[in-house]
DNA sequence: TCCTAATTGATACTTAGTATCAATTAGGAT
DNA sequence: ATCCTAATTGATACTAAGTATCAATTAGGA
């Protein structure tokens, strides 16, 4: 299972780097691996206390900070609300889709735009450690039909009241 | 200038979509577009008040979310700090470097991504209106001497106190 | 098992962002 | 040019996200 293999991967990294695998950690490192992506900080609070209601909140975040320091994870931040953190893969590559029309979310796994970054790093003499790519527009149902289905419609740009 | 066009576009944009063109808005717009990227909204907050002090809060908050939902701008999300604003070009489109070292930011503006983007949007069926891009890694002066030069290091990952 | 530095949870605090509402203003109608 | 009104504003008060502090706890090497 491809969160089993994110969670000891994650593990690992923090054992060596030399930090303590705490309760703490494991819990937020384990909610981050399940849902895998885009939990604001609200929501993985929210699952951690349920999982442990001990655990305090300053440690979250504080686990939230090592594991971007550590690039397990990297916020991204999406229509003004909270950042979502996101589980990066291998290779430090994350990209995803989002809909303006029904706010849906779409993982991009097929990412192929490593050749291009390859060039691109080659041109400014950059090491590449990592990308997030976000791509924006209209979904295949939303597109079909105007209204989207079972999402609320949001992010119309034009004055509606 | 180009400062202008992204201005003058804006504000078109504003005009177009049936929103008054007011005070805060346009100052907001002009703060966003001389400064062109990578604001977070305590800057702009700065830099507003600086031009007119009269101008509250509030609204640059509404500035900022309405220029969100037209597209203007798009937040972007960094290393637990506030979300940064980034101006996008004519095609919703953007792309920028971060170095994990010095947190320096490079803009790209060469981006050559398109055609991969387009065969993506083809296999999901997606109608694709913008992207961000955010590819994170060593800039040239920090992976030439390990040292970087005039910029704060930051974001080690290993232990070091 | 002991030891100690790293980490924790609790508390208090700061600051980003939002809701409310009366006062103001942009901009179309006259 | 002026009037009119809905949209927008600034001020105030509020909520919630995230941080600093610190004594108590714990991971993990000796």
């Amino acid at each position: 299972m491809k969160v089993n293999r994110l969670y000891s991967r994650g593990l690992q990294k923090i054992k060596d780097c030399g930090y303590k695998l705490t309760g703490a950690r494991q819990i937020v490192l384990q909610v981050l691996c399940e849902n895998h992506s885009h939990l604001t900080s609200a929501e993985i609070s929210r699952h951690v206390k349920e999982m442990n209601p001990k655990i305090g909140r300053a440690s979250i975040f504080r686990a939230l900070d090592l594991f971007t320091e550590l690039s397990i994870i990297r916020p991204t931040y999406y229509e003004s609300q909270s950042p979502h953190y996101i589980v990066l893969d291998e290779d430090g590559h994350h990209a995803h889709f989002i809909c303006n029309q029904c706010d849906r979310v779409i993982e991009i796994e097929e990412c192929q735009i490593n050749s291009v970054l390859g060039e691109l790093s080659a041109m400014h003499n950059l090491t590449m450690t990592g990308h997030v790519l976000e791509v924006y527009g209209i979904c295949e149902s939303c597109g079909r039909r105007d209204n989207p289905t079972d999402y609320d419609a949001a992010g119309s740009a034009t004055r509606s009241n």
